[in-house]
DNA sequence: GTAGGGTTAG
């Protein structure tokens, strides 16, 4: 027997106002629900995001649960990504054996797939006997967000073979999975399939198809697509400067950002995050610090990663100072921040830095440091010369406090190689390949074989180097550092029989490349470049300063030439190299005293080093030169690396 | 109800 209506509404005059059913005590609140309509408080509650009070009426209703009922409960729980909640409404509909149509069920697959339980949404989709395209699209974008591409692919096939046609939500989706070179062949399928579909060019389709065909390294293909978008927005916009930047056209890519600012469309921190990559690589300082002012004007609010770009692009530029000024004044802090942070500092050879930022980071106990941090942290010891502690730390990893313990993978093995390798301790670091868990990489037996060079270590060298023909034969850096190590231990014969293997295997090497930025602008040399408009003039000072740092005690390291010419031809040679360009341009394009970045594209080679070593001292300059492993601080003749890269 | 671009390391 239910009580009166009158007599509660004389004592709850608010009762019929859905807000204040929550301030009722459960027995009242017991006995007010059958005055209500089915479902109808359960929405308003809904709507008013009191998910507690929803769910208890949902209890309290049972059987009166009906679509609206269960519609604004699930969408109240997608929304606050309320999983716990969210199960307790999937499970209510089982226990009273609601059967829930396919927009239901479809939901509870969002819900899920927003909660990361992406098992327990397959498990729905697997159960649902006619999925709408709606259902599948939800599944295979969770998929691909989270990078389980293989499922994702396979899900659209299965799609395909359960006859539903997919719309442009789904192919957006599964572009986002065929990134990569093994994509690319899905990747133009799924192309021709929105082709044949005949909804035309969807602007979201065409970020994701022109991003698929840049990942896959195929740019020609993704600027084609850009170019035939029946509009642009940022994002597309975007797509194409990342695209460009992630594959090293760094000047298109900012020619592009030139272009978005010039056709006056607003960009956003991933549009900056993006430009800020091939700023990095271009390392302009100058160009970087305008965007930054830029950022800064806009009003944008502070994106973690965005910072996190600033950092790198700063540190990258040889700024480290600004990174730590951005790093200092983040109040959020990625495990990507720290990182960042750490690989700027040991790229710069500050492994006292290294050191005292990862035990902060410790202290700080915000982030837990990941499998990147602790090659940041063992690389910076190791281009610090820190190579006790770099050791202890790797030890660490397989026995330290619990808080840290990451798992050492191929990459940090190859950090203690080279720390091992720096210290002079090659047969040790020998040892340690033949005991590593893992094969060992070219990158690990290229370091050794670095450090045999340094150490002169020809025996050592000599079993190393023949591993690295083997793998691979065709890299020319290897036998430019066996060579040198040959001429190094005057082993002239062996010199000889290596040019020999050479000749055979007709070996090719990346084009070297330098470049020094001026005036926001980029000079680029190759070796043997004549295309500056300045060549003979920059020629000349080349040949200018070898003369004077030859006064200086300056002698070639001829054995960086691996044709087999006369010594004077080799000089010529190892002149024309693209460092040299670059450092001679610098000096004579820039006022006495101030000091001069070069960047390389690949390893700066030895005579060249020692090239810039003594011209730092002699033209008393100090000389930034970035490698691809490093920055190297030439000041008075000494560099920031110790002469061990 | 479902969709596109981004940051560290190698």
């Amino acid at each position: 027997m239910l009580p009166k209506l009158t007599t509660i509404f004389h004592i709850y005059p608010k009762l019929f106002m859905t807000n204040y059913l929550h301030t009722l005590t459960p027995q009242i609140f017991h006995q007010i629900i059958p005055y209500y309509p089915p479902n109808s408080n359960l929405k308003n509650l809904c709507t008013n995001g009191q998910l507690k009070e929803a769910l208890l009426a949902m209890t309290i209703e049972g059987y009166q649960v009906k679509f609206d009922g269960y519609d604004s409960l699930l969408t109240l729980c997608v929304n606050s990504k309320a999983l716990r909640e969210g199960r307790r409404v999937h499970a209510h509909m089982i226990t009273t054996r609601y059967c829930p149509p396919v927009y239901l069920e479809t939901r509870i697959i969002v819900l899920y797939t927003k909660c990361d339980v992406l098992v327990d949404a397959r498990n729905v989709l697997d159960r649902m006997r006619e999925p709408s395209v709606v259902s599948w699209t939800a599944m295979i974008s969770a998929y691909s967000k989270r990078g389980y591409q293989l499922e994702a692919l396979n899900l659209f096939a299965k799609m395909l073979r359960a006859g539903t046609p997919p719309n442009k939500f789904t192919f957006a989706s599964v572009l986002t999975s065929c990134t990569g070179a093994c994509g690319l062949n899905h990747g133009r399928q799924v192309h021709s399939l929105i082709v044949k579909s005949n909804f035309g060019e969807y602007i979201f389709v065409g970020s994701s198809l022109l991003d698929m065909y840049a990942k896959a390294g195929n740019i020609r293909e993704a600027r084609g697509v850009f170019e035939s978008l029946p509009e642009r927005d940022v994002v597309s916009c975007t797509a194409i400067i990342a695209g460009y930047a992630q594959l090293g056209y760094d000047e298109e890519a900012l020619d592009m950002f030139r272009q978005l600012l010039r056709e006056g469309l607003e960009s956003n921190y991933v549009t900056y995050a993006s430009v800020l990559t091939a700023l990095s690589g271009l390392a302009s300082l100058d160009y970087g610090k305008q965007v930054h002012n830029r950022v800064l004007r806009s009003e944008l609010p502070s994106y973690v990663v965005l910072q996190n770009s600033f950092i790198d692009m700063y540190s990258k530029c040889g700024g480290v100072t600004y990174s730590r000024k951005v790093f200092d004044g983040m109040s959020e802090r990625s495990v990507i921040t720290w990182n960042a942070m750490l690989v700027g500092y040991g790229k710069h050879g500050l492994g006292q830095e290294v050191i005292e930022l990862f035990q902060l980071m410790r202290e700080e106990n915000q982030v837990k440091p990941d499998s990147v941090t602790f090659m940041a942290v063992l690389s910076g010891c190791s281009h610090g010369g820190l190579v006790d502690e770099g050791l202890k730390f790797f030890d660490e990893m397989i026995d330290g406090p619990n808080a840290d313990r990451v798992r050492p993978e191929v990459e940090h093995y190859g950090c203690v190689v080279d720390l091992l390798g720096r210290a002079g301790r090659v047969e040790n670091a020998l040892e340690f390949i033949k005991k590593m868990p893992c094969e060992p990489t070219t990158a690990i037996w290229g370091s050794l074989l670095g450090a045999c060079r340094v150490h002169s270590n020809v025996l050592v060298g000599k079993f190393v180097a023949k591993r690295l023909f083997e793998i691979e034969p065709e890299n020319a850096g290897n036998y430019v550092i066996l060579s040198n190590l040959y001429a190094l231990a005057g082993r002239w014969e062996d010199l000889r029989v290596l040019r020999e293997l050479m000749k055979e295997k007709s070996v090719t090497k990346e084009p070297g490349r330098s470049w020094v930025n001026l005036d926001r602008t980029v000079h680029t040399f190759h070796a043997g470049d004549r295309s500056h408009p300045r060549k003979e003039e920059i020629m000349r000072k080349v040949v200018e300063l070898s003369v004077k740092i030859k006064e200086a005690g300056f002698v070639h390291n001829l054995s960086c030439v691996l044709h087999d010419v006369d010594d004077e031809q080799k000089e010529k040679i190892l002149l024309n190299h693209s460092e040299k360009l670059a450092i001679a341009f610098g000096v004579m394009s820039t006022p006495s005293g101030r000091p001069i970045t070069v960047v390389k594209n690949l390893r700066v080679c030895a005579d060249c080093h020692d090239f810039a070593k003594f011209v730092s001292k002699v033209c008393e300059r100090e000389i930034s030169l970035r490698d691809s492993n490093r920055f190297h601080r030439i000041l008075g003749g000494v560099c920031s690396c110790g002469d061990y890269w």
